[in-house]
Formats: structure tokens, C-alpha cells, sequence
DNA sequence: TGGGTTTCATAATGGTCACTAAATTATCCT
DNA sequence: AGGATAATTTAGTGACCATTATGAAACCCA
């Protein structure tokens, strides 16, 4: 195994560093949306030309996807942790929603969820499905985790956890405060709980 | 009073309807949002040239103005009437939400809020601002007639039902289905009767 | 029939979009 | 030093964006 950094390959070395870059090209898109963000603008933003960006990244659609990559990795990797929590159903719902309540109202960086909402409106139909795939796969896993305690309730409840982090990420885009997504959060969860205490009691 | 329709202006008269032509454009509008919608596609729709367009609204902001304006009066005429039954607390806000699981969900129309959503990772600042204006005044007549009720839980009642009508319409964007948003609509009404009941036996 | 008035279509404005052909520059290897 | 390689820059591509100057066309009234 050869390694990249120390033994340099030949040719003229990147004046960029592509992570950065796709660190950058992220923020931007989770700031404005797929649409809302122009080359030019990222290439300013990395301090590169286009023509760089193209050899490094293939197309536009190309660094969106790197960037929905690196979300799964940072912002959005709540998910899956708190889907892999080890607690009860109920719980692990509730835990999802406060933790989404955080990621989506941060004020170090942008608002919402950038796989629910960098694509709204959006109209290139390859970045759209990159994220309607995320967005299905995310929901599966969510209705598989619900299946596992509750499999007559994991298709119902599952939808309603979706529209509750939809309904969460839209919200603090349009401004709403951390604290309010909290309090939110915590009726959701308390509504969710019920439901699966309802179902419990009826079994 | 004179009868615009009959004693007819001098000059040449218009080839199209400028209603219908609102219409069309709200159509446009909630299917793929404002910036997704190009005023060459609004003229090839409406059967008209730009300069027709730009005779009759001024501008495509005017145009998405007097859209959002007849939006208010068909499509989203539900949250005022829901607001405006006579009914108890809980039973009112679960008409909202059910109601909007209908409307958003509509088969025969374009999916979600129009108010909503048609401005998400918009470019253009006058529009969002136009929805932004909208979005504030709706919410404040749903805290209104939550503290009719219950003024200690105005504000955050009100956060809760604008996120789950969020929730609804994003959901309803991302194609679920009206029976699937009926459930979510129905357990989100069940989570939310719950806080009133709760803080009802509190007091 | 001819002036006044309004809307019409033609055609173009400058600007931005994602993207790229061509040539230059900087590195490695021999 | 010199050839190979790869990333750089400059400068553009055609397409689409919202918007409009211009002049013809269609109506009313006299």
C-alpha cells in the first residue's frame, strides 16, 4: 500500500484540497439549495476555477453527491445513531426527534436537513434522485428499526416520524428557534409515545 | 357604476383572460415553485407573449402575488375555515390537520402547500418575502384561537400545528400518498388533543 | 373614414447558467 | 536538462433567465 501524500504521483499538484472543497460546496448547498448555489459561486468559494472543479468532481451533480456523502458523515449522521440506540421503541423515537430538534436548529450552521430540502424545487432530476434515494433509504431503516418492536405499526409510524422531521427541518428553515424545535420535538415524541402505548394496551 | 364587461374601453381588446391566466400560473407555481417556473413557460401556458405578461402583472412576481392571492381564496382557504369552526380546542386543530391531509394530499391538484413550499431555496427575495408575509399571518390566527382557549399554550401549540402542517405538506411533496397522510394527520391530532388534555388536568 | 387608445407580436436586451477547448504551468522521473 | 503527466488558467460555448423597445394590429368614438 502506497501512500498518496508522501510518495507524490507525477503531473502538477492540486492547488486545492477536494475535501475542503466538497466540506464548502456542503454548507452552500444545505444554505440555499441545489438550484440556489452556481458553479461560480463555488469555485469562488474554494478559491477555484471551473475547470478544476469539473476535473476533480465530474459535473455539478457530481459534488452534490460528494456533499450528501460528507452529510451522512457529520450532520446528518444522527439517523443512524439514534435509530442504533439501544432502548425501547418508544424512546428511540423520541431520542431521534430531540437530536433532529438540535441538528436542524443549530446556529453554527444552516438550518433543516440538507437531504429533505436542498433538492425542493429543484429542477435537475439527477440530484433530485440522488436525494429521494437517501430520503427512501432513511425511511426504510427507520421502518425496519419500528418493525422490530412493533412490525403491524412500523408502515403508520413510520410515515408519522417522516412528516414530524420533515415538518421539524422545514420549520427551522423558515427560522424557527432551537428552543421552540425542542419543545416541538418533545410533543411529537410525547404524541408518538401514545400511540405506541395505545397499540401496546390493545394488544 | 360602470360594467367593465359590457361598455366596453376603447382600444384593443385582450386575447386572454386574466384570471384564467392567474390560475394557470398558480398551478405552475405549487407544482414546481417559483423559481422553477420561467416566464416563457407561464407565457407558453397561458397563450400569450411576455410583453401580454408583463402588460396585465408587471412583473412575475406580480404574477405569483396575484397567484397566492387566488391560492388563498380556493386551495388554501381550509386553514381559515378550519380555524373559524365552532368546535372545542382539540377538536378544531385535528379539522386542520385533517383537512390539510386532504387538500395536500389532493390527487386532482398539485401536492402540499403552496404557501408553504413554492418558495423553498428560492433565489429571488421579493417572493420569499411574499410567502414569508403570508406564512407569519397564518400563524398568528392559529396562536390567536389557540389562546382563546388556552393563552399559556399559544406559542408553543401554534410551533407544534405549523410543524406538523410543514410536515404534512413536504410529505405530500415527496409523493405519500392522501391515505398515508390522513394517519399522520390523525396520530398527530391524537398527540396534540393529548398536550391540551394534559395541561387541562394540570390547571 | 380617421384619430385615439390599448394590446398585440417581433425581436432583442444584458445577465447568468453549467460546462469546456486550448494553452500554460508545475511537478516527477529518467 | 528534458520528456511525461496532470492541474492550472484564460476565455469562451450555447442555452436560458426576466424583461423591454418598437411598431403593427384591433378596438372605440367622432
Amino acid at each position: 500500500m502506497i501512500d498518496k501524500k508522501t510518495c507524490a504521483r507525477p503531473g502538477r499538484p492540486r492547488s486545492f484540497d477536494p475535501e475542503a472543497a466538497v466540506e464548502t460546496a456542503m454548507t452552500l448547498f444545505h444554505e440555499r439549495g441545489y438550484d440556489g448555489v452556481g458553479v461560480a459561486e463555488l469555485c469562488a468559494a474554494v478559491g477555484v476555477k471551473p475547470p478544476s472543479l469539473y476535473a476533480a468532481f465530474g459535473s455539478k451533480e457530481g459534488l452534490f453527491e460528494r456533499a450528501l456523502e460528507l452529510y451522512l458523515a457529520t450532520g446528518g449522521r444522527f439517523v443512524a445513531e439514534a435509530l442504533a440506540v439501544d432502548a425501547g421503541l418508544a424512546e428511540t423515537l423520541r431520542g431521534l426527534l430531540l437530536r433532529a430538534a438540535e441538528v436542524y436548529g443549530a446556529e453554527d450552521g444552516p438550518p433543516g436537513c440538507l437531504v429533505m430540502d436542498a433538492t425542493r424545487n429543484c429542477t435537475d432530476p439527477k440530484a433530485r434522485d440522488l436525494t429521494a434515494a437517501l430520503k427512501r433509504r432513511s425511511r426504510q431503516r427507520l421502518r425496519d428499526r419500528i418493525a422490530r418492536a412493533r412490525p403491524d405499526l412500523a408502515a403508520e409510524l413510520a410515515d408519522h416520524v417522516v412528516v414530524a422531521l420533515y415538518g421539524l427541518s422545514a420549520a427551522a428553515r423558515d427560522g424557527m428557534s432551537r428552543k421552540a424545535l425542542r419543545g416541538v420535538a418533545e410533543g411529537l415524541a410525547a404524541g408518538i409515545t401514545r400511540r405506541i402505548e395505545d397499540a401496546d394496551a390493545a394488544q
